[in-house]
DNA sequence: CTGTATCCACTCAGATACTG
DNA sequence: CAGTATCTGAGTGGATACAG
């Protein structure tokens, strides 16, 4: 994703209605949302809220998901603040994932959508089959 | 996208809390809104609302997207039913965009991430900031 | 247990050129 | 004007193997 550097450079970019500059933060919003598991990921934790989720009892609540890509998403989402990683130094080490309250204040905004997505689903489901049909 | 019909099958996948099973609404939703530009091109055309919009006058209001992810994004809106097309049959055909209900309906949960991000993008760039550093 | 490294397939997104 | 077709590079995500 990462925002992609004004692209072309065709125009000299200064239209009025223009929603793409300067860095839009809606758009590095969603993009962070955009990836495959990233809300999930955090509608588990905020399941969990406040208390902590180990690795691999994420990798079995997000079934489905890869070593990698758990890893990879919670990796990023450390990175924005969102998730807060604690270890243990044990051995072998355990680790703890938890939502920050910057990630748990995002939960909401993200429960919107869901509650939308729950009840239009079926509407969407329609209009792409009869749009398929067509 | 398009619900990855269980991955690896490592798991006979009946676990209690799978989020993942059965096909979540909000997976779908989310994977609709996750493209580079769905959601923009439904602020603008939720701005313009309920007025019509010309492929040209988008493509002038989402400055840096090319004409093919364009038509492509409108064409998968379209097929959802959140867009709605309407061609003149002039010649040059003039063809207008507008968003359905159902899509309209969408700019209100859409606008809660919005105020979200930008209530917080400075935290998370400082964030990210700081995680870099380390 | 909790990852990282590698390889590979697939899709996304942009540039360019062409059509009704 | 409003697209479609094609080519290409970059990014995403999965499988597998290996490591601290």
């Amino acid at each position: 994703m990462t925002t992609p550097a004004r692209a072309t450079g065709a125009r000299p970019d200064d239209s009025p209605g223009d929603l793409f500059n300067p860095a839009c933060p809606t758009r590095q919003v969603l993009d962070r949302l955009s990836g495959k598991w990233e809300s999930m990921l955090i509608k588990v934790l905020a399941g969990a809220a406040p208390g902590e989720v180990r690795f691999a009892e994420l990798r079995r609540r997000v079934s489905g998901i890869s070593q990698k890509m758990l890893s990879q998403t919670l990796r990023s989402l450390e990175r924005d603040g969102l998730v807060a990683r604690r270890v243990e130094p044990t051995v072998p080490p355990a680790v703890h994932y938890s939502l920050t309250p910057l990630g748990l204040s995002l939960d909401g905004p993200l429960d919107v959508l869901r509650q939308w997505a729950e009840r239009h689903v079926v509407e969407i489901e329609t209009a792409r089959t009869r749009y398929d049909e067509a």
